[in-house]
DNA sequence: GGGAACAGGTTGTCAGACAACTATACCACT
DNA sequence: AGTGGTATAGTTGTCTGACAACCTGTTCCC
């Protein structure tokens, strides 16, 4: 994460916008830059990133209001970033589960996905996602043991195996293919999100390539409606 | 629509971003900024929203490089494609159920994402994609009446209203934004794919631009489970 | 060949000034 | 007393200029 001010006041602004009820007047840009303790040009760069994801209503000579409540994370898939690096930026307080680490066993379909033999040997990680004490997202990522081992995952880690391997740089990655589907809940991810069986959920099934095109990461993501909003540009041949 | 300098250049800017290839580098910030005949703050406020939206990666000292923002797919979501073509593309044998054609006013919703006034006049074309007499799409385009009026609709229509814009060529279409969602069927959606209101499905929303950076269609789409696989790349920022 | 220093160029941030806009207060008129 | 017009104070929108921090490429020295 950069060290630069203005993702400190990026989130540090949108953690403010969103404890806020709708229609609030913020302070003023001068005074905000003040509090936040940065220029009013950096403030303004981030007044204008929220202002362009409906967090916040600019009038010259009026104010800055805060628009709507719902925390609803906003992006597109073009760029492989995990969800937890999609919610800073966001401002959208979001919560790790407890971790499920299990190693499992490669059955034909994880060995199909993965270009391994049945039966080989791998780490699976599983984890909520939560904000508001609410369960938002469910998270099963699934890995060559040779990628991740079991032990590896014990000191201090962060929850978000993407973001670790990431920052490892070893194997680098390169991009995801990642399957978008409308599904009703299994009761394994209805039990974990809290919900019922066969309540809609989006889910993304995305297989992470090295450099090397060897598939590094089975990922499988359950997102609840409501809480976020991904697309996709779409050009003319 | 604001006449403030910053919603010009955002809307040029975004032109120019969309125009160029993954990993081009725009010029410099002070370069663009007098190309573009504003400040470079205002420049720079642009910027980050792009940024925020994934369209472009900043480096300090090294410069802004345009992110890979085409998802190249194996069905047909990178380019823009009507659903006709995706379906066969995907092996199946399609349909196109009778068109219902209305002329509507905009409400509130539709005035906004075709950035038109509400009340204004509209054409509003609705189809169903069968396969095997089985129901698998539900359509639902709504344009302006200057871009298809309800009269054009007559003569020899196939049933895309993408492939017939993109035939005529006239407004010349760019690009679409498309929102991807997981919904339950509602009661309209619901008749016509023969499912159960609440049943699960694949919804896109997309607003059609033309180079002209004009929304020209606003179009949903709804897809039953297990009749289509989209699929979006995402690279490594 | 490798490392360090330097130059040139880029983005990131800051400070200050002024334009354009809005809400409120005040005054004059009916 | 009520209404309309004007002035003022305060706000966002934009511009300008300067400098910090970073990056890349080149040159020089060991």
């Amino acid at each position: 994460m950069s060290h630069f001010p203005f993702r400190r006041v990026q989130s540090e602004l949108a953690e403010m916008i969103n404890s806020l009820p709708a229609e609030t007047r913020l302070p003023s840009e001068p005074t905000l830059a003040k509090q936040l303790g940065v220029s009013r040009a950096t403030l303004r760069e981030a007044m204008r990133s929220f202002e362009g994801q409906g967090m916040i209503r600019r009038r010259q000579g009026v104010g800055t209001f805060v628009v709507a409540k719902v925390p609803v994370l906003d992006t597109g898939l073009e760029a492989l970033e995990s969800i937890e690096t999609i919610a800073q930026r966001s401002g959208l307080t979001v919560r790790m589960g407890e971790l499920q680490v299990q190693q499992v066993a490669a059955d034909e379909g994880l060995a199909a996905v993965l270009n391994l033999k049945v039966g080989a040997d791998l780490t699976r990680v599983a984890r909520i996602i939560f904000t508001d004490h609410r369960p938002i997202a469910y998270l099963v990522d699934t890995l060559p043991m040779d990628i991740l081992a079991v032990d590896e995952l014990q000191s201090g880690f962060t929850g978000s195996v993407l973001d670790l391997l990431l920052r490892r740089g070893d194997p680098k990655l390169i991009q995801s293919r990642t399957e978008i589907k409308a599904i009703g809940a299994t009761s394994e991810v209805a039990r974990a999100l809290q919900i019922q069986r066969e309540d809609v959920l989006l889910q993304f099934a995305a297989q992470l390539y090295s450099e090397d095109s060897r598939v590094v990461d089975y990922s499988i993501s359950y997102f609840l409606p409501g809480y976020f909003r991904f697309h996709v540009v779409r050009r003319v041949g």
